[in-house]
DNA sequence: AAGTGGTCTAGACCACGCG
DNA sequence: GCGTGGTCTAGACCACTTT
């Protein structure tokens, strides 16, 4: 008895092969028809695997020549800060300012915890990304143990936690919930981003869904826009 | 020779009887079997029709009973107050406090506009948007003139401009690129929020990206966002 | 049992990019 | 001209909801 549905085995291989770098970013997928054989199935088929694929940003489709493999993390919403992404004019870092540990969770998250969040211990990090050398976010993350066990930063991807969570894990952020509100930076917080505490800063939560149901993560996020506002866009 | 794609004309002729009220919110559509027998087509065309619509939030597909008709509008970005949507405990009104009128473009957009746009004059218009009585957000809003005639806001449907875009126009929101930044109100916008000039402000530049081509929608919002902060969220 | 949407097959022809 | 993805046909069977 067979429940998991093709387009669905389809889409899975392709995306861990994407993850894993066989097929790398900028080449092209198999053609549709190779992909037809490959799995003794139908255009249809494969086109719908290829079309959630679309959905989720791995691969680009471009009429008569293929399907590209893009670059993961395209657009994360509002994690997105002008620069971090294409990144050649900017020098960006992230310093990790706490190592992740277990802590109780924190009364600051604006977001009603599930039941089993509340049961289980909570990891939480603190990281600081600089723009050419001038720290500009503060970020402070906190998810469930029971859910996730306590990732070291010795073993990010690149100093991206989600990068890790991607190709170490397998695990996709499905979306996510934001609230934001312009304040005044604060003694602590200024202090790490080295500024004024009068200055005004913008305080993004923010929920993190993922493709592991019992998997939220949480963010706390202070950006000093001035300089460096935050950029993004949607579409659909 | 035809060039519209059959399951254009099933998406823009159902998306138009959802606009107009004909399937009205909250009921079914016809069954997929049933559109195809009226388009003489197949439930291949008539899907892709459909999936088209849901990915534009107008219906919502329920498995073994239909096709249900959605309330528009659920989601842009981050023009989303928290409680602008359900709005049942906030009493939410809008004023506009700047008429629609032709003005030259405001160095203040963020965005390059493109070359029609350049030559064409500006209609600007601005509002105040006010949550149980308090001032919330101010919003300067600009369009090009070649692209939409101006509209006055005697013309808006229930004090909304998108609502009358797509209601009277078929104008339909396709995306939109955002820039923020926290600052502190200033004289001006402090005057009209009814606020202190050094408060804290979030600032958003938005362009909005429209069904219509050569018309983008650009937008300079101010929100004090201390009792109501923003909050939005995405999927996928 | 009847009706709905979800998945899938096995083809066809068209539009686009490239050599 | 060939290979690619885009659209479309005419069916089939399954899963879910309702009567």
């Amino acid at each position: 008895m067979k429940k998991t549905k093709k387009y669905e085995q389809i889409q899975g291989y392709v995306k861990k092969r994407i993850q894993t770098g066989k097929y790398p970013v900028d080449t092209y997928l198999p053609s549709e028809h190779d992909l037809c054989n490959q799995f003794d199935t139908t255009r249809t088929t494969v086109r719908k695997a290829l079309d959630e694929l679309l959905r989720e940003g791995f691969i680009q489709k471009e009429h008569g020549r293929g399907s590209k493999v893009l670059e993961r993390g395209k657009s994360l919403g509002l994690l997105t800060i002008k620069g971090f992404s294409g990144a050649i004019d900017y020098n960006v870092k992230t310093v990790v300012t706490e190592e992740p540990k277990i802590v109780e969770w924190d009364p600051v998250i604006p977001f009603s915890l599930t039941e089993e969040e509340k049961k289980s211990p909570c990891v939480y990090f603190q990281r600081v990304r600089h723009i050419n050398g001038t720290p500009v976010v503060l970020e402070n993350n906190w998810y469930a143990k029971n859910a996730l066990k306590v990732i070291g930063s010795n073993e990010f991807v690149e100093g991206s936690f989600f990068k890790t969570l991607s190709q170490d894990y397998l695990i996709e952020i499905m979306g996510a919930e934001q609230e934001l509100k312009a304040k005044t930076a604060g003694i602590d917080v200024a202090k790490k981003l080295n500024i004024d505490p009068e200055d005004p800063i913008l305080h993004i939560s923010v929920r993190f869904r993922t493709s592991r149901p019992e998997l939220n993560l949480y963010g706390d996020l202070y950006c000093h826009t001035a300089e460096y506002p935050i950029r993004n866009s949607y579409f659909l």
